[in-house]
RNA sequence: GCCCUCCUGGCGCAAUGGUUAGCGCAACGGACUUUUAAUCCGGCGGUUCUGGGUUCGAGUCCCAGGGGGGGCACCA
């Protein structure tokens, strides 16, 4: 049996009362109180703890079960009950030592608080600091349900490569492999993006992944150098349809995980009910600013915003650029409850397909959840023409020394030659959302074994 | 990449530039038949991250290096 189970099962019989059950329990000996022919230990496992009860009378091995270590795994058997004070036990007439703790896990009652030793050693982190385990089991949680919800909506999982010829998908740095015998240079991915769609050009509608994704970038509270993102597509949807797929799943994880869709986080209130709040970029940075700004402020107007804001412009920087600066730096941070910005400049999204009304935008949102992205998507665009346009113009700024641009893709733009039906694409930063539901300020805090500098013991 | 800051027994902490670097927990030895961070007694455990320097004297001040943390920049 496991700790929870017990205490599900026996939770309100009486104290002093001894059940005539015999169970038996695996775990690790936490806490050891000796008192002369009787001794108390507190054995945890995956799901709890429980308190072991031992008499010299009816424990064989007595001296042997008081010598063991803080840390040391054993399994115990015995009857279960509660004690006069009305702790749930085991009074155990035998236990078996599996394995031996060599190493103290710690101060038993303040933990571990280096936080050095927290991340590179997280077998103890896990034993010392519970919250520890409150936060990572929340988010494996998390992408389970997640799993769920949309294999119930029909969505497929599927696996694409994470090595790739040509790293695509999105703008940023990759970390680059070498394959042996083929000889050739490979990617570890930056997005799963173009291989997905691909598949729904081979005749899935409806696909997810949810994945590694590697980015050759600095690390912060923020950001790990791998990381999880869900990447969903559908065919015959678009942007509109993938809003209310976010706003649904999201609250729906959140519902799962607090019982409500108002979570407190860093002491302050998100409320994720739905609908969320739809606002285009260019009416919320005007509303930031003060005053109107948008596509068609003529661009020395949009440099002269910029330089007032120390953003450093590029001479290949045109209007979108620009105004997505202004926005990413004024605007962004000081959205808190959950928010879809909207339609973005074409100019600064090379895969998303033009909006059907408005000139040099694209159908395209970002998700904003206090202050950060926590979604980005968009109608995919399905032109083969205009894509290998917008490829050009990403190798031009490659070449100007742009190394978060993207590369050529032609097999990708084959693909879309035979007909990549209307389709809305969706990606979701996995870590992100799970900070967010474990009220973690750090990145690391949500991820079992984050990047670190290498160590020399 | 830049700025600020931290590093003391296994763990958590302490020590106005001044003897032999203290304390709690853990570990070790002992007492105790219903404890809850049990309690009590005993002994043990540290080249204060590394290397230089200032000083009569450095855990403490200065410089360099290593390893953390926070912030900025970039990104998700």
């Amino acid at each position: 049996m496991t700790t929870k189970q017990i205490r599900d099962t026996f939770g309100d019989i009486a104290d002093g009362e001894v059940t005539t059950q015999r169970h038996s329990l695996a775990g690790r000996v936490m806490l050891l109180r000796r008192q002369g022919k009787v001794a108390f230990a507190e054995l945890r496992d995956q799901h709890g703890a429980i308190q072991l009860f031992a008499r010299s009378n009816d424990l064989e091995r007595f001296d042997a079960f008081g010598d063991l270590n803080l840390g040391d795994w054993i399994g115990a058997r015995g009857f279960v009950g509660k004690t006069k004070k009305g702790e749930l036990s085991l009074f155990i007439d035998s236990f078996v030592l599996l394995a031996r703790a060599q190493r103290s896990f710690g101060d038993k009652w303040h933990g571990i608080s280096d936080v050095d030793t927290r991340y590179r050693q997280r077998y103890v982190d896990l034993w010392a600091n519970p919250e520890t385990r409150v936060a990572l089991t929340r988010r494996f949680r998390m992408v389970s349900k997640m799993r769920r919800y949309l294999e119930d909506l029909n969505f497929i999982e599927v696996e694409t490569p994470l090595l790739h010829p040509i790293a695509g998908g999105a703008l940023a740095k990759p970390f680059i492999t070498h394959h042996n015998s083929l000889d050739m240079e490979l990617y570890l991915r930056i997005a799963p993006e173009l291989y997905l769609k691909r598949l729904i050009v081979g005749g899935f509608d409806k696909v997810f992944e949810i994945g590694r994704v590697f980015r050759n970038e600095g690390i912060s509270p923020r950001h790990n150098p791998e990381f999880t993102m869900l990447e969903l597509y559908e065919a015959y949807a678009d942007y509109q349809d993938m809003m209310t797929l976010t706003e649904n799943l999201v609250a729906y994880l959140v519902f799962d995980a607090f019982g409500t869709t108002k979570i407190s986080y860093q002491d302050r209130e998100i409320d994720f009910t739905t609908p969320w709040r739809r606002a285009t970029l260019e009416d919320l940075t005007s509303e930031s600013l003060g005053y109107e700004i948008s596509l068609e402020t003529p661009i020395e107007k949009l440099k002269e915003i910029a330089d007032g804001l120390g953003i450093v412009g590029d001479s290949k920087w045109g209007s979108g650029k620009y105004l997505l600066e202004i926005y990413e730096r004024t605007t962004e941070s000081s959205l808190w409850d959950p928010v879809f910005v909207m339609d973005f400049p074409r100019e600064v999204s090379p895969l998303s397909r033009d909006h059907r009304s408005k000139a040099d935008r694209v159908e395209r949102f970002e998700a904003i959840v206090a202050g950060r992205e926590l979604a980005n998507a968009f109608s995919e665009l399905n032109d083969p023409i205009e894509q290998r346009r917008r490829f050009a113009h990403q190798v031009e700024l490659a070449q100007g020394g742009d190394d978060e641009a993207m590369n050529m893709d032609e097999d990708y733009i084959r693909a879309l030659e035979y007909g990549l039906p209307p389709t809305g694409g969706l990606g979701i930063g996995i870590d992100r959302l799970a900070m967010l539901l474990c009220d973690a300020s750090q990145i690391r805090e949500v991820i079992a074994f984050p990047a670190l500098r290498k160590e020399t013991l």
